[in-house]
DNA sequence: CTGAGTCAATACGGTAGCGTATGGCCGCGG
DNA sequence: CCGCGGCCATACGCTACCGTATTGACTCAG
């Protein structure tokens, strides 16, 4: 089976698989968890061919912050765009986009990518701007439902506070009609 | 200087010692970075000291789980009791004590321990049941106030959620006006 | 056909961490 | 004063990593 790809393009795509693999190991077991040797292990070569990637273990970390960064900023601005008028039920498709049931994957990325950056400024500072876009977003529906810079903005604050909390507990624990009790609280969040 | 402890209880003493140490870098550098030679460094002491008080690090960690579990269930049965009309007061109170500016260290053992939980069954295990514990005392107090359960389950997940939510975030950079946002915020959960 | 470029395997030295084994030191009961 | 148990130090072997250096295989252009 020959290669259809130019040898530039094979080049970006392998660099690509290091970096998914990596960001799978991430989800799993955390930053720490990410080891250069045991990742090449799971990709079936030997780490031979990740210095020939990356530089050093850094800057895989490095790529994999700014394809997480890419991959964040362009999904909210995508799911929080909607027709006027229908700001509110966006909101509600905000909600239950990124809670943890569905979404698993994402949530277990996005947790242990903000574990990671409570000890590196690297990436508290992916972490900021991406919280910086999504607060943006989730402030402009709230504007445009007629509601004040402050109060849109304080919702806004609540609307996130939510969902990631939400992702740290076991809330099918607690309640059993969950649905009802989701739908409840995006009552109280929207408005 | 002498000491005035019996042997049983220097040993008791010294158990505790390396299991508040241990919390420490467990805040810091979450629990893979809770390792019993760097632990033994920032005691003053050897290994050798470790393993004579522990049978090996998974004893270490499990030790740290129980201190903290009853740390945490003592604490808030104690923060959630209140007289009979004070109950409002007190679930702000609570809001107030969990939140991130005050106890910024409580937070970070939280998160750290919490992610712990992730990957560990036995750290899932000692979270589930504080939550547990937690979840029933703010229940409580919203019955107490006159909220069918229902309410009052679904406004506690709220609760808890926003609180450990807001952990996550540096709310900091998206409002100014954070006491007012917080105070608003207090107001939609507690209704 | 050959040389350059791409990608990976192998082998190596170095560090950090776990757990064990063993040997001291020190205080206390006999 | 002796011995013993509580507490710690030292030394060791082992594994898992990181990063480098070297070499090899395979591909293409000229």
């Amino acid at each position: 089976m020959p290669r259809a790809e130019t040898p530039a393009a094979r080049t970006a795509l392998d660099r690509d698989a290091w970096i998914e693999a990596a960001i799978g190991t991430l989800a799993e077991h955390g930053v720490a968890g990410v080891r250069v040797e045991s990742l090449a292990k799971s990709l079936g070569v030997t780490k031979g061919s990740f210095y020939w990637h990356f530089r050093d273990r850094p800057d895989l970390l490095a790529a994999v912050l700014e394809f997480w960064k890419q991959g964040r900023i362009g999904d909210i601005v995508k799911q929080s765009r909607c027709e006027p008028g229908q700001e509110r039920e966006q909101l509600n498709h905000l909600l239950a986009v990124y809670s943890a049931s569905r979404n698993r994957k994402g949530i277990r990325i996005e947790l242990a990518i903000r574990d990671w950056a409570r000890r590196d400024p690297q990436a508290a500072a992916v972490v900021e701007e991406v919280d910086a876009v999504r607060f943006g977003c989730a402030r402009r529906l709230f504007v445009a439902r007629g509601m004040s810079e402050q109060e849109a903005a304080t919702r806004s604050i609540l609307l996130y506070a939510y969902v990631f909390g939400q992702s740290l507990m076991d809330c099918d624990r607690f309640e059993t009609d969950l649905p009802r009790a989701r739908s409840d609280i995006f009552a109280l969040i929207s408005g």
